[in-house]
DNA sequence: GGTTCACATGAACAAACGTTCAGGTATAGA
DNA sequence: TCTATACCTGAACGTTTGTTCATGTGAACC
């Protein structure tokens, strides 16, 4: 209105989009409610997004991108398993309560509305991670005989339960630290100590 | 329409809004869209049901009661807390494997719409359940030292992301052995094998 | 047969939806 | 100042929604 500015508009339009949405879910959120919330008319958002699935798609995409690079990263620049692993898992938390808006939509409608391929890809592409850091650790001595691909997909899918505990239960705090005693050492008490 | 049965009929709608729920979730589904499911008149549907809400809420209530019941026997009926923790578990995924629209519908609409303070009671009560199972098995021996309300969020964290995974992905296939082998053991090598 | 009542129907209604579009307004270059 | 252009508006349209209600129907009583 007063800047006149297109780009900042689209990007209040994804802000605000991202906000609506992880509240109300896709179906219920309309694109009024979107258009209000982002300080603009309802034409307004026509003008960035042909359609509400438009929008919908580019806003998954774009965080999606982002989020995945900053994970290989953190599970690439070590040497030790151990180490990338418990890196990985610490940056999926810091994500997770950095972007829980983004957890809420993108748990929300997996499986279920467009992007489901992309999605797909992303949770293949964490899986293939884990998987290649449980068999470097298996293979180093440090991990103990399992399928890594198995292995993989049981601490993606806690992780998966974990994330969305942390966005839903608002009281729910869960540390790094934590998190890599339960996946490292489990529950039962070790022989040696 | 031939039978004039009016359980039965509800029956039907109860059945019919399950499945459809689960796969276009709550916001999705019309009114119509069950009752043709059903094979009955859209009016039909408010003759035992006041509005699209309570329709959705008797179905959750009604599932939540049953699984809960069984689940606390599942966890009571044995003396050793990682014999108990197991069943748990076990019963937990084999409901994940035989309700998996009740997941879908559940973990969908969790946090969002109604019937979200008998959600959380839900929850609250498999935390209790497996944090005093937890602390049994600390004072025990038999499970090593930690918080078992931090331990118990971590778990049931973890098996909702597992059942998640299960109810989503077709492709995964996750025994109880597995998963009790995660929970208990971890992914390190224990000093002693 | 006649009456009653629980079960069932689907046209009708108001509200809300996604989307369009004719028009308005601020800004930059002439 | 005038024009061109990019940005923006909100009333309007056609659909679909949840919900209601006048009407119908079958079975069980008298």
């Amino acid at each position: 209105m007063n800047k006149r500015s297109g780009i900042e508009s689209k990007k209040k339009i994804i802000k605000a989009a991202m906000d609506v949405f992880s509240v109300k879910g896709y179906a219920k959120t309309s694109i009024r409610e979107i258009a209000r919330a982002a300080g603009i008319s309802v034409g307004g958002v026509y003008l960035y997004f042909r359609n509400k699935e438009e929008l919908y798609k580019s806003l998954i995409n774009e965080k999606m991108r982002d989020i995945g690079a900053s994970l290989r990263l953190a599970a690439g620049d070590t040497e030790s398993p151990a180490e990338a692993l418990s890196n990985l898992l610490k940056m999926h938390l810091e994500h997770a309560l950095k972007h829980k808006e983004f957890i809420l939509v993108h748990i929300r409608e997996h499986g279920f509305a467009f992007g489901v391929q992309e999605k797909r890809k992303f949770f293949k592409e964490q899986r293939a991670l884990i998987g290649h850091i449980i068999q470097r650790g298996i293979q180093s001595g440090a991990f103990r005989e399992c399928n890594p691909e198995d292995m993989a997909t049981i601490i993606l899918g806690s992780l998966r339960g974990i994330l969305l505990s942390i966005a839903l239960d608002q009281d729910v705090h869960i540390t790094p630290e934590m998190l890599n005693e339960f996946i490292f050492k489990g529950l039962l008490k070790t022989k040696s100590s």
